[in-house]
DNA sequence: TGAAAAAGTGACCCAATAGTTACATTGCTT
DNA sequence: AAGCAATGTAACTATTGGGTCACTTTTTCA
């Protein structure tokens, strides 16, 4: 009934099914299966204590961006890493504290993504285009498929006015990108703010249909969400940038990235 | 402690913070005051059944919009209509059916359009704008301001299968239009499959930001939000449509129409 | 190797909340 | 005015899930 232990410094023995039984049950004794606790990464020191709680973090957002914030349970989470949910408490202080976390980790992506478009673009428009492109592909990439940004409401005061705050800069610095290539005439007359509102629309909306089973890359989802969205306001709309990536590995590849069954 | 009830057919004495007292408390006696339980709609007859469920229905797809469906509860809907938690259950089965009817209410409204759309519309880009503009505009006035469709993890497995199933089934008629559109030269080559994400998207997404106590009407908002989105897949993309209205009213009315403070 | 520190666990506590029920009130109808 | 059906309510229950704790297991290191 106890995990047969064994071995490897951090691999555990575990049940088969990755998800450990909920109601402790009849409890028949486990078929083993080597099973990495804290799922992969764990290179070695007492530094993997910051490594374990980045894990859980990342694990908590893909739950909150499947079933919100409410609808995930500390079990859930702790069931995603393989642990119990008493483990998790020894490296985060309670679960508001992981959605905080959550939408901290997209909006550092968010800002690290304006700096390094800000040194690399050209027009206000590329510039544009850097930043979603950048911030989508390491989203997807970073959380195994999705975004975050949604369940903003459960946020606790104290972490609403910061996490408020932050997205106010960041929609101010799109809205400044955009200005950028009004001016520059890469960019369309058009109300920032309602252009802003648009295109994050289309970015939050990615983890309600992206699957990273199919066959798409996050760096070939990203740059073809991002070109197509970003034509909405483009001045001189480019035919050839909209479907340059589904034209080469065919339509057939989106239907395979993306939901058939679906959650259910 | 118990209401001073008076009259005026459907009226009702309440206290006067619209949220009622959660936990009973010491009640001190209730300042009166007269409030319209059930919010608004009340004609006559023994069809008002009929009419209180669809208040029900719309209080309670608000609540989902805002807090999600696991972060509404069902006390959370009855204190929006001023009524009590068990009043709901005369009129609903369960919480589910509430989430249930949400969805159906915003499919019915999109197959309506598409409906609409056919025996109005031009060409596929022209009928694609007017379905959009039509589900948004209806969803927002019906609503008070929001959309729906988030949260679809929490319908309950035969729910769930209804409403992918009319979800696919829109998602294939918005293809049909694109691909229509691209038929007739109205839209560009691109993919259909990502183009419907990206759309819906970005319409899905004005409950995050609208607020109806702005300046815009549900109309204005709709269309300026489908023209600036569409104009990502037109073949012809025309500047004046994109800025039409936010010229008109200027961006400033799009100011005060949006957040400030938010939520928090 | 052995002991202390670190990591993890099952069982428990408690608050929140979906749903029920026994009762009160309203209002229509005659 | 009386009585019945419809409508609404307060108080209760049962369950779920966040968070804690005493205890076990694993790892580190002298």
């Amino acid at each position: 009934m106890r995990n047969i232990t064994i071995l490897f410094g951090h691999m555990q023995a575990q049940s088969k099914k990755t998800v450990r039984p909920r109601k402790g049950g009849q409890d028949g004794e486990r078929v083993a299966a080597m099973v990495p606790t804290w799922g992969d990464a764990l290179p070695n020191m007492s530094e993997r204590a910051e490594i374990k709680r980045g894990s859980i973090v990342r694990a908590a957002a893909q739950c909150f961006n499947r079933s919100g914030f409410q609808g995930t349970s500390m079990d859930d989470i702790a069931d995603r890493l393989g642990v119990s949910k008493a483990a998790l408490y020894r490296y985060v202080k309670n679960k508001h504290e992981l959605l905080f976390a959550s939408f901290n980790m997209a909006m550092d992506s968010t800002f690290a993504n304006f700096d390094r478009a800000e040194r690399e673009g050209g027009n206000g428009l590329e510039k544009l285009r850097l930043t979603l492109r950048g911030y989508l592909e390491e989203m997807i990439g970073k959380l195994g498929h999705p975004v975050v940004l949604l369940e903003e409401g459960a946020l606790l005061p104290d972490q609403s006015r910061a996490i408020v705050r932050r997205r106010d800069q960041a929609e101010k610095r799109y809205r400044a990108l955009i200005a950028e290539g009004i001016g520059d005439g890469s960019i369309i007359a058009c109300d920032p703010k309602l252009a802003v509102f648009a295109l994050l629309g289309a970015i939050n909306w990615v983890p309600k249909w992206y699957r990273d089973n199919g066959e798409w890359s996050a760096t070939e989802v990203a740059e073809s969400l991002v070109a197509l969205i970003t034509r909405s306001i483009a001045a001189q709309p480019d035919s050839r940038r909209v479907h340059r990536v589904p034209a080469a590995r065919s339509r057939q590849s989106i239907r395979n990235a993306t939901r058939q069954g679906d959650r259910s």
